[in-house]
DNA sequence: CTAAAATACTAATATAATTAGTTTAACGGG
DNA sequence: CCCGTTAAACTAATTATATTAGTATTTTAG
C-alpha cells in the first residue's frame, strides 16, 4: 500500500508494549504487531533484531517504568507509609501495563547473564526499596532480605490478582491493605530480634 | 518405525509433565513431545485433544499435587507451625515441579469458567489453607484474606526464585524463613485487631 | 542533482498445530 | 480360528509463525 510507513524503532516496540497490555506477552507476535501497523513482517526487521530483541526492550522499558512509579511514589515519605506507597504504586503498575511487567520479570540472568542494562535498571528498582525501606535502620544482609520479601509479597499479590487468581466476592483491595499491614508489622517486630 | 507404540492418555501427559519441568512450560510443544515418545505428531491426536486440552490436564495434575503436599504438609499441624510447613511445602513444590505448578497458576477463570474439575482442585486446595489457618481464630471474610495473604507471599516468593529473580549472593533460605516468620507475626498483630 | 542509505517489499525456508483420510495391528464374538 | 470392528499409528495437506535473502524505491546527504 504505502512506501515509508515512516516506522522506526521506538514506534515498533511502543507498538508492542501496547499489544503486550491488551493481549498478553504470549500474544505479541511479529505477524500480530506488523499487521497494526499496516506493514507486512519482514519489514519489522529494519527496526529490531527479531522477536527477542523485542521482547528485551519490553523488559527494559518494564523494569524502567516500574523503578520510576516506585521513585515517586516513595519520594518525601519514610518508614511504615513508604513502604504502604511503593506497595500500591507496585500493584498498581502490574494493573496498569501487566504486559510490560510481565515481560521484566523474566529475568535476563536466565537468558543474558551479560546484559549489563537489564542489571542496571534492576538496580535501580533494588535501590529505590533499599531506600524506603532505610526507615527500619535494616543493615547489609538484613535489608536485603527483607527487600525480597516484600517484593515477594507484592509480585505474588498482583500477578495472582492480574492473572484471575482470587474469586471475585472478596475485594481485593481489602486483602492487599492487610497483607501489607501483616508485612510492615512483621518487619519491625521480626526483623528489630533477628 | 514401530506400529502400536503403546501411549495412552496418561503415558503422554505424563511425558508432557516431565517436559514441562524439564524446559519449561512454554517449551512443551507437540512437535516435542512427540520426539520424544517416538511418535509422530498427529498421533497425538488419539489421546489428547491438543495443545489446549494437554495444558488442561498439566494444570489440573498440578493443583491436585500441590493440594496433596500442602495436605501433608499440615496434618497434624496448628499455629505457627502449620503455616510454616504449609508454605515449605508449596515452595518445595514449585522447585520440584515447576512445569506443573506453572501450568497450575493459569487460571482457568480466564480460559474456561466453568471447568467445574479445576475449580473442585483449587477448592481442595483453599480448604487445606483454611483448615491451616483455623487456629488462629479468624472466621469469613478475615480468614479468606488470610488466605490470600499467605498465597502471595509463597507465591510471589517461590516464582521469584524458580525464575531466577534473585542475585545469587543471599542465601535464600534464610530469606524465606524471615519472610515467613513476619508474615506470621503480622497476622497474629493485625488480624487480632482488625 | 546524484549517490548512498534506509525502508519497505516479495520470495523462500523452517517449525509448529491441526485436520482429513489411510493403513494396520489388536481384540472379541462367532 | 477367523473375521470384522475399533483403536492407534501413519502420510498428506493447511494454516500460522519467525526468520533470512535479495530487490525496489524513497529519502537524505553531499
Amino acid at each position: 500500500m504505502s512506501p515509508r510507513v515512516g516506522l522506526n524503532r521506538a514506534s515498533v516496540v511502543e507498538a508492542a508494549a501496547v499489544l503486550a497490555d491488551e493481549v498478553g506477552l504470549e500474544g505479541v507476535t511479529l505477524a500480530r504487531l506488523s499487521s497494526g501497523l499496516g506493514v507486512r513482517t519482514p519489514s519489522l526487521y529494519n527496526h529490531i533484531g527479531g522477536l527477542d530483541d523485542l521482547r528485551r526492550e519490553l523488559a527494559l522499558i518494564g523494569t524502567r517504568e516500574l523503578g520510576e512509579r516506585l521513585g515517586r511514589a516513595a519520594v518525601g515519605k519514610s518508614g511504615d507509609e513508604a513502604v504502604v506507597m511503593l506497595a500500591g504504586a507496585y500493584r498498581a503498575y502490574v494493573a496498569e501495563r501487566p504486559g510490560l511487567y510481565a515481560a521484566s520479570v523474566r529475568s535476563f540472568r536466565v537468558s543474558d547473564p551479560a546484559d549489563e542494562e537489564r542489571r542496571a535498571a534492576e538496580g535501580e528498582v533494588l535501590g529505590v526499596v533499599l531506600d524506603a525501606l532505610s526507615g527500619y535502620g535494616l543493615r547489609g544482609d538484613d535489608a536485603l532480605h527483607a527487600v525480597r520479601g516484600l517484593r515477594s509479597v507484592v509480585h505474588g499479590f498482583a500477578t495472582l490478582e492480574g492473572g484471575g487468581g482470587f474469586r471475585m466476592a472478596l475485594d481485593p483491595d481489602e486483602s492487599f491493605r492487610r497483607l501489607i499491614a501483616a508485612f510492615v508489622e512483621g518487619l519491625k517486630k521480626k526483623l528489630a530480634k533477628k
